[in-house]
DNA sequence: TTTAACGTTAACGTCAACGTTAACTTTTAA
DNA sequence: TTAAAAGTTAACGTTGACGTTAACGTTAAA
């Protein structure tokens, strides 16, 4: 039994069940299987993709919209291992790994130039602790 | 003339002139002087602030709320430097420079833990990029 | 088998972070 | 000095990201 309905989901993943609905709404998390009844049934799977839409969203900031392209490129690698090795979809298997090499190549921009920000902002922070703890140490003597 | 009006500011912040008055709204931005008639007088130090906190916003994702602490202990550490060397004022100095610093340590150990994020995030974005990038290489041949 | 716990959709509510518009005053360039 | 450009406050509108409630169906344990 590898499937969960929503409230283990919920609770592992630190989502609301509200949250895990909209995600699916709005396309940033892939539909999971339905019971008979019409339940959700989740899998490690969709357990591990919410974690890295939470990392997306709380620490890098990433909007949800903007958390979509990510998705995307995920979606793709996942459905690219599906795709057997046909000499008639080579050609159309490399386009798309073009692709997604540009999409990629793109967010991997985007981190670094976050990261060379917040090093920046570190070093500000720095700066001021430095500062105040000379002027602790100068005053306590 | 070392004074600029709001439009100048929102051309050299990127910022819209009604973002830049709330932001002083609530209380993220300190207020300018006024001229004569009413209009807003920025300072450099304004500019330099409104780039701050668009760096806390974008970079590190967080609320205008969230930036209220931020930019509080700016303010406080320019306040530090208003205040006289009083030995009557000492005492009051000492406890201040402590909450400061713990406010400042916190703002570092979440800028660590962002950093640390961020740095997982670029390794698997490169590790997919590795893949790709493996798969044009071997299908090109 | 029945009832409590949990699931479903649908619709309206909320809050932050601004955008937009209106109605008006101040500056500035011709 | 007189328009036009830019400033002001005040108020309502919008959008994203959910919370809440209602009205109802499904599961699981007693």
């Amino acid at each position: 039994m590898d499937t969960f309905k929503i409230d283990d989901v919920a609770k592992e993943s630190g989502l609301t069940k509200r949250t895990i609905r909209y995600y699916e709404e709005i396309g940033v998390l892939f539909p999971p299987e339905r019971s008979e009844g019409g339940m959700r049934l989740y899998t490690r799977k969709h357990i591990e993709r919410l974690s890295q839409i939470v990392n997306a969203r709380d620490v890098l900031g990433f909007s949800l919209m903007e958390i979509q392209d990510f998705v995307a490129i995920r979606e793709k690698m996942d459905e690219q291992k599906q795709v057997y090795w046909k000499t008639e979809a080579a050609e159309e298997k490399l386009s798309q790994l073009r692709e997604m090499k540009v999409m990629v190549d793109k967010q991997m921009e985007m981190v670094d130039q976050k990261l060379s920000k917040m090093a920046e902002f570190r070093k500000e922070i720095e700066y001021m602790q430095k500062r105040i703890n000379d002027g602790i140490t100068k005053m306590s003597t």
